[in-house]
DNA sequence: TCGCAATCATTGACATTCTCAACGATCTTC
DNA sequence: GAAGATCGTTGAGAATGTCAATGATTGCGA
C-alpha cells in the first residue's frame, strides 16, 4: 500500500471517538463539505460550480422561478443570487424575464446553450452522486435519499 | 395561521420537483446549511460557533491532537487552525503544549476552563441535535447516523 | 554523520463568500 | 391615494477559504 493515501477522508482513529462522532452536525459537514468539493471538481471542466449548477438546475425546471424563490431554495442571500445569475447571463446560460404576476421581480430562465450545458454537467454530477451512493452500503437509494430530504427539508 | 412561515425551511413545491430535489449534494448542503446555522444560533450564548465547539471537543478528547490533525479532521486550512486555536487559547479555555514527540508540533489541550464551557455548550449542541433527530422517525435515527458517518469519511 | 527533502505552525496576501443596510421600483393594504 | 412591505440591486465590511513563503524541526538516504 502507498506510504499515506493521497485523498483518504478517513478519520485519525483517534479523534474517531471524540464526542464529535456522535456529533449529526459535525458529520452533516464534513460530509458536505466533501460533497460539495467533489461536485466542484467535477464541474469545474464546464466552467461551474455547485451553486451555479444548482441555479441551472432550477431554471432549467419548469417551474420559472424569481430570483427570491432561488435565494430561499438555496438558501443564499438576494444579492448572492444576483452575482450569480448575472454569471449564468454573462455566458449566455440564463435570461431574466419580466415576472408577469409582478413587475419587481425577475423570473430566471435557461437559455438553449443553458440547456446543453446543464445536459453536460450534469452528466459530470451524476458521476459523483454515484461515487456517494457507493460510498454506502447496500441500503436503498430511494431509502437514502427519503433521509436526505428530510434533513434538507425539515417540517 | 400565520402569514408566512418564519424559519420554515419547506420546499417550494414549484421548485422541489426540480432536479435538484434528486441531488444527494444539494440536499446535503442544504442540510448541514441549516444544521450549522441551528448550531451555532444555539451556541452563540456561549461566544461559540460550531467550529470552536469542534475545536473545543476534539481537545477534550483524550487523543491529545495536534493542530494538523485538527485541521485535517476538520477539513480546514492549517492556518485556520491557527486563527482558531488562538481565540479559544485567549480565552483560558485551551491551551498550546509541545508535542513531545516532535518539537515542531503543537498539541491542543483542553483547560479546566474549556471543560466547564465544552459540557455547557454540549447542552446547547445537544438540543439542536435533538431538533435535528425530531424530524426523522425513531427507527432512521440510528441509520441517519450511520448514514452520516460514511459520508462524512468515505473509504 | 551530513545534507536534503518533507513536515509543522505561523504569517501575510488575496479571493471567495456571507451578512447587512440602503435604494428605487413596484405591490398590497387600508 | 398614502403607508408599509417586498423585489432586485448595489456597496461595504466581516468572515472564510486558499495559497505561498518562512523558520524550526524531523526523517531519510548518501
Amino acid at each position: 500500500m502507498p506510504p499515506s493515501a493521497p485523498d483518504s477522508a478517513l478519520p485519525d482513529p483517534r479523534l474517531a471517538d471524540s464526542a464529535l462522532a456522535d456529533d449529526p452536525i459535525f458529520l452533516l459537514a464534513r460530509a458536505s463539505a466533501l460533497a460539495i468539493a467533489a461536485g466542484n471538481a467535477s464541474l469545474a471542466e464546464h466552467g461551474l460550480k455547485a451553486r451555479s449548477y444548482a441555479v441551472l438546475a432550477l431554471a432549467a425546471s419548469d417551474a420559472r422561478p424569481t430570483q427570491r424563490e432561488l435565494a430561499e431554495f438555496l438558501r443564499l442571500d438576494p444579492s448572492q443570487v444576483v452575482a450569480l445569475v448575472d454569471g449564468l447571463q454573462a455566458r449566455g446560460l440564463v435570461r431574466r424575464e419580466p415576472d408577469p404576476s409582478d413587475r419587481r421581480a425577475n423570473v430566471v430562465v435557461i437559455t438553449d446553450d443553458g440547456r446543453d450545458m446543464f445536459a453536460r454537467a450534469r452528466i459530470s454530477a451524476h458521476a459523483v452522486e454515484q461515487q456517494l451512493h457507493s460510498a454506502l452500503g447496500d441500503e436503498s437509494r430511494e431509502r437514502v435519499m427519503e433521509l436526505l430530504r428530510a434533513l434538507a427539508f425539515p417540517e
